[in-house]
DNA sequence: ACTTGACTCTCCGTCTGTGGGAGGGTCTAT
DNA sequence: ATAGACCCTCCCACAGACGGAGAGTCAAGT
C-alpha cells in the first residue's frame, strides 16, 4: 500500500507557524507498513496545528493527547486527523487558563457540562482575584512613580506594610517638655521594673505618641516596655496589651533628628497608596543607646553605642481606604491621587 | 562580654507571622564570642522581619541580603538591625513584582532615581499588558459560560483562532446548484490538473463559500487545491495566493451534514467573543473521501473510507471587534454580550 | 546497497520563587 | 553530659515552556 510518491511532493518547507490547515509543504511522503491508514508524523502534525514539536510530546507523555499510534521499534508518534478535535478542546481550555491536570480531568469526561460550568465558574474567581491583585500591584507602582516624580524625600525611603502582633507591654504614659533626655528616664523607670521582676521579653521597646497632631513641645507620649509576663502593679507603671495592628514602617538608620522627616515620608506614602491612618504613630528603637543596658540585661543585638548607628522603626497604623480610586487600566497615564 | 541572660529571657514562643518589630518572644540569648556586636540568629531575625528562614537564606545566596556576618565554623547566618533598610527595600520591590535579579540591580546602586524611575515605568507597562490579557481572559470564561448557560450547541464545540498562512492555489469558482456531487466533479478536475502538472503540495482541499449569507441552494463557491508551484494556466482553472487571514476553527469527525451546525456554532461563538466576521467561509477537507485519491497521489492522511471518518475544518475569517466590552473587574456578574 | 539529509527519539538542563524534608552539626540551659 | 531548640547543607517539588546533546529512523537519490 505504500504510495509512489510524486517527487514534486518534496518540500522546502518554510518554518514560520502562522500557518493553519493549508500547510505550504507538509512532508507527507511518510508510509508506515505497520500501519493501515498512514497518519501524520509528529512534526507534520505540529505544523499543521501549531502547536509546538516539543509540546506534542509533552501533551502525549501527560497523557492528554497520545499519540493514534506510537512505532514499538522506533518510538515514533503517529497522529491522525481524527485526533484535532481533542487537540482544540485542549488549546481552547488552555486559553482559559486551566492548568494540564484540570485539562486532562475535562477532557476525559464526557462532556458534562455541570462540571465543565463549575470549573469556568471558579476560572472565573480566580482570574478575577488575579485581576484585583495585579491592579493593586499596579497602583502601588503608580503611586511610586508618582512619588519620585514629585521628588518628595518619601522616594527615598521604602515602606513596608506588616501587621504586628499584640504584645504585653509595660508603659508609662506622660505629657513631656520634648523629646530626649524625658524619655529616656521612663525608659530607665521602665526598665528597673522590668529587670526587678523579671519579666522583660528581649524585644524593642518603643514610644507612642498619643498627640493626633506633629508637634515638638509638650507631646503627650506612651512609652513602653515589652514583657514575658504579667507582674505585680506598680504606679504610674502600667501593664497593659498593646494592640496588634497594621502598620506602615519605615526603618531608618542614624540619630533621631531624622525623625520627622521620616514621619512625613510615611504621611506622604500612605496619602499616596491609598491608606488612612488608623491609630498612634510609633517609634520603636531597634538599636539604641542605653549606658545602663547591660547591667539591665538587656540582649546587645539592641544596644549600640554612638547615635548614628542607632536603628529606629516608625509605625503608623493605616486601614485601607475603600474611596481610593484604582488607575483606570484603559488610561495611558492614570496618575494617582 | 557575654551577657548573663536573665532565664526570664527564654522563650515559649508563639510561631504566627503576623508580628513585627514587637515581637512576643525573640530568642536573643544568642552570643557569638567573635563578634564585637551581638547579633540576630536567623530565626529571630525571620520573627523581626516576617520572612521565613527559607526565604533569608536564598536572598542571602543571591547577594541580596548576605547576612552581616557567617560564622565560618558553624556556617551560621547573623544578621544586624541595620540590615532591615536594605532588606525593606528589597521587600517593597518584590511586592511591585520585580524579578530577583532586578532587586539585586536596583539594591546595589545608589539611588540613581533615573534609573529606577526606568524600570518603574518598564514594570507599569508590563503590569498593564498583563492586566489586559487577563482580562480578555476572563472575557473568554465569561463568554464560555454565557454559552453554557444558552444551552446552544455552539458549547459542544471547541472553537480555536489562528492565523492561516496564504497558500498558492488552483482553483474553481462557479455556482452550483448544490453541495456534493458537483463540488466533487470541480475537485476531480483540479486534482488532475495539479497531478498532470506534478505541482500538488500535500495538503488539504478547501472550499471557499463566496455568499455572503447562508444557502443551500445555488451557491457561489470556489473549490481549491494547494499548490507546490506554479503551473501553466488552464482555464478555467484559476492560480492564485489565497491570502492567509485570522481564522475561528471548529474541526469535526463526520459527514457534511454536520456543516450546518457547526457553522451555526461558530457564528454564535464569534458573536459572543466580540469578533466580527471579515471574509469568506472555508470548509477544509482534513480527511475526506476520494475514490481516485490515490491514482492521483494523494497522501493517504488525507483520505478515508466512510463518510463517519472524515474530517472536516470549518474556518471563517474574524477580526476583534472595537467595540466590544470587557467585563467589568469590579462586576460581581459580568455577563458579557 | 549505501549515502545524505531531514526527521525523530530520549534524556537532561534551564527558568522563577517558594517551600518541604533528610541527615547531621551547634548552642544554651539544666 | 544531655535535652531541646536551633541551624546548616543538599536535594526535591511545583508548572509550562524551551533548548540542546547524542543517537536512531526514514526515504530519496546515487
Amino acid at each position: 500500500m505504500a504510495l509512489q510518491q510524486n517527487s514534486a511532493f518534496r518540500s522546502a518547507s518554510g518554518s514560520q507557524c502562522t500557518s493553519g490547515a493549508p500547510i505550504g509543504a507538509l512532508d507527507l511522503t511518510t508510509t508506515h507498513a505497520n500501519l493501515g491508514a498512514i497518519m501524520f508524523r509528529i512534526g507534520d502534525f505540529s505544523k499543521l496545528t501549531c502547536v509546538s514539536i516539543k509540546m506534542l510530546r509533552h501533551y502525549a507523555e501527560r497523557g492528554l493527547l497520545p499519540p493514534a499510534s506510537v512505532d514499538r521499534a522506533s518510538g515514533y508518534r503517529y497522529y491522525t486527523a481524527d485526533q484535532l478535535p481533542r487537540l482544540n478542546r485542549l488549546l481552547a481550555l488552555r486559553d482559559l487558563g486551566f492548568s494540564l491536570d484540570q485539562i486532562g480531568g475535562l477532557l476525559d469526561q464526557p462532556l458534562s457540562s455541570a462540571e465543565l460550568r463549575g470549573m469556568l465558574k471558579l476560572r472565573r474567581a480566580e482570574i478575577l482575584s488575579q485581576v484585583r491583585l495585579e491592579q493593586q500591584r499596579l497602583a502601588r507602582v503608580e503611586a511610586r512613580l508618582y512619588l519620585l516624580d514629585q521628588d518628595t524625600t518619601a522616594a527615598r525611603y521604602d515602606v513596608v506594610v506588616r501587621t504586628v502582633a499584640p504584645q504585653l507591654m509595660a508603659t508609662l504614659r506622660q505629657t513631656v517638655p520634648s523629646l530626649g533626655e524625658p524619655i529616656a528616664e521612663l525608659f530607665d523607670t521602665l526598665e528597673a521594673y522590668a529587670a526587678r521582676h523579671r519579666v522583660r521579653a528581649p524585644s524593642s521597646p518603643l514610644t507612642i505618641f498619643h498627640d493626633s497632631a506633629y508637634r515638638e513641645t509638650d507631646l503627650d507620649v506612651e512609652v513602653a516596655i515589652p514583657l514575658l509576663d504579667e507582674a505585680p502593679p506598680c504606679p504610674p507603671v502600667i501593664l497593659r496589651n498593646v494592640p496588634g495592628d497594621t502598620m506602615a514602617c519605615i526603618v531608618y538608620t542614624g540619630s533621631y533628628e531624622r525623625t520627622a522627616d521620616v514621619l512625613q515620608a510615611l504621611l506622604v506614602w500612605v496619602a499616596a497608596h491609598g491608606y488612612a491612618i488608623n491609630g498612634a504613630l510609633r517609634e520603636v528603637y531597634l538599636r539604641f543607646g542605653a549606658d545602663n543596658g547591660e547591667q539591665l540585661g538587656l540582649p546587645s543585638a539592641f544596644l549600640a553605642d554612638d547615635p548614628p548607628l542607632y536603628v529606629t522603626e516608625v509605625q503608623l497604623p493605616v486601614q485601607r481606604r475603600e474611596d481610593h480610586a484604582l488607575p483606570t487600566v484603559g488610561a495611558e497615564r492614570a496618575t494617582s491621587v
